[in-house]
RNA sequence: GCUCGUGUGGUGUAGUUCGGUCCAUCAUGUCGCCCUCUCGAGGCGACGACCCGGGUUCAAAUCCCGGCACGAGCACCA
């Protein structure tokens, strides 16, 4: 044997660093968050990831976040007023805190257009009355375009036609100077506010004049003092377009981090509005329908806020594009409930077999008790009443032929007929779930399944079920009670297993 | 086309700042074994990766150069 090296022995294993990384230039106490979500939807899985990352950076730094509704377009993506109260609540279930601060961009016109005027006054900005295609074409040969040279009292006036409506949609926007050699054509005197005539559901018709988001999102930032931006990293030219806004008033801008797109095997995308749409064309029940990405959907199911800012937080910040599976989230789900899950028996394709038990001394008797929770997590026992000497098993178990009745005992199983062998556990046989049949009760479990709801039928143990309580089906999996109804079957939704 | 960004096992991540302590972390997954009571639970174990090619160096996942791949932006959307 050659000699062992000692040092080798006691070499460290590497640690995974846990928890998200530290913010660049933070300071405790003083760091400003923020999260600004489009109110055209609920908050979905995608937007768990921005609300968990922003408010676990704030809490670690005891900085404040800011939830920034930007609904500055009354027509590509209309808002929807409902949207505005789902998304906080989604954020209150999601963080299990308010968010610090809540405003509405729609709210906060007289800023924009105040800073837009400021702009054009200091002369770092101008109205530009060409075609959008005219601009993208001079632009792109990084040509100026004729408005630009024009001086800041013509730009005054052209802005106060805009602001009062005397001027049609798409026939003047203001820019934002840059210089014109910049590399990256989509910075080049970059729009900022652009006309619409349509009504704002909130606001009404009082502006006609409304920012883009690299405009409002820029002064909005600014007048909260955010210190850090977390964003998309589709959005990283917007940090450069607002860059050089922000050096033109003479502001510092903020660090920004980004993360990549991410893609939910199970679910693809998390499009809001195609969401909408199929909604609408009743293709799903609502934003709550189980096959949705929603936080809505997945609550509704039962997951978890908790698992899922865990999961997010472990994912943590990169710029790569990633595709995770549902399977991981269901895994940290599932570790956060399991303890707080008490445990019932849910036979599908039931088979009833006579139980046949010698009177001897170690027979339990007809009342048996079985712990709601395997470890005892949950204290307290579920009592069973076998008086009735038929039992149901899953036709799956009930074809094999000595089997172990979990809990209770050996038994062989000819011909529909259950027979204690013996009472502890005597061999290696299979151990199956099963419920007295005269404590069964109808049960219908649904289970969410890409596209469609597959519909499970089976017969539950009928002991203490309460509605929304999140049950874990032995052998089967855990699962939500949705509906009880006397005269009806229990309506199970599916969690996952 | 122009501009920007990213490349570590099946998936996701740690490590990359300041090269060695990395025969590369953890989770998830898959497989196997165990189980005195969920074989869709639990326990244990195994599997599996530094995009490629050069260079610098005693030493490179880490630094340099060149490829390649993938993604995003180039909206009067957010």
């Amino acid at each position: 044997m050659a000699a062992t090296n000692p040092e080798a022995l006691h070499r460290e294993k590497q640690k995974k660093r846990v928890g998200l990384k530290e913010l660049p230039n933070a300071e405790q106490g003083k760091v400003v968050l923020r999260f600004a979500p489009n109110p055209n939807g609920p908050l979905t899985l995608g937007h768990a990831r921005g609300v968990s990352i922003n408010s676990e950076y704030a809490k670690m730094y005891h900085g404040k976040v800011v939830l920034r509704f930007d609904d500055t377009d009354s027509k590509v993506k209309p808002p929807m007023p409902a949207a505005y109260d789902w998304i906080k609540s989604d954020y209150e279930w999601l963080t299990g805190t308010k968010a610090d601060i809540i405003i509405r961009a729609s709210e906060r016109m007289p800023v924009y257009l105040d800073h837009a005027e400021q702009m054009l006054a200091g002369g770092f900005g101008y109205v530009c009355r060409c075609s959008a295609t005219d601009f993208k074409k001079l632009r792109d040969g990084k040509d100026a375009c004729p408005c630009r040279p024009r001086s800041i009292e013509d730009n005054l006036i052209d802005w106060k036609l805009m602001i009062e409506g005397n001027i049609a949609e798409g026939e003047a926007v203001v820019r934002v100077k840059t210089d014109m050699d910049l590399p990256n054509p989509a910075l080049r005197d970059w729009p900022a506010l652009r006309i619409q005539h349509s009504t704002h559901p909130m606001v009404g018709e009082r502006y006609k004049v409304w920012p883009l988001l690299d405009f409002q999102s820029a002064i909005e930032d600014h007048q909260q003092g955010v210190t850090h931006i977390i964003r998309g990293k589709d959005l990283m030219d917007s940090t450069r377009k607002q860059t050089i806004l922000y050096s033109h008033f003479g502001w510092t801008y903020p660090e920004t981090l980004y993360w990549g797109r991410v893609k939910v095997h199970d679910f693809g995308g998390f499009s809001t509005s195609g969401m909408r749409t199929d909604i609408e064309n009743g293709i799903y029940s609502g934003w709550d329908d189980a096959r949705l990405p929603t936080l809505r959907a997945l609550r509704r199911r039962g997951f978890n806020a908790t698992a899922l800012r865990a999961f997010w937080i472990d994912l943590g910040l990169t710029q790569k594009d990633i595709s995770v599976s549902l399977q991981t989230i269901e895994a940290f789900n599932a570790k956060e409930i399991d303890a707080n899950c008490e445990r019932r028996a849910f036979v599908r394709n039931a088979v009833c077999l006579d139980l046949i038990t010698e009177i001897d001394e170690s027979n339990p008797g007809d009342i048996i008790s079985i712990s709601k929770h395997p470890d005892g997590a949950i204290e307290g026992s579920r009592i069973w009443n076998l008086g009735s000497r038929k039992i149901l098993v899953e036709k799956q178990d009930a074809e094999i032929e000595t089997i172990r009745l979990k809990d209770y005992a050996d038994i062989s199983n000819i011909n529909g007929k259950a027979i204690v062998q013996s009472w502890d556990r005597s061999d290696k046989r299979p151990i199956v779930h099963w419920i007295p049949e005269n404590m069964a009760r109808e049960a219908e479990l649904s289970i969410p399944h890409g596209m469609e709801l597959r519909s499970v039928n089976g017969m539950i143990e009928d002991y203490e079920l309460k509605i929304g309580q999140i049950i874990q089906l032995e052998r089967v999996g855990f699962a939500k009670i949705e509906s009880l109804t006397d005269d009806l079957p229990v309506k199970l939704i599916w969690l996952h297993s």
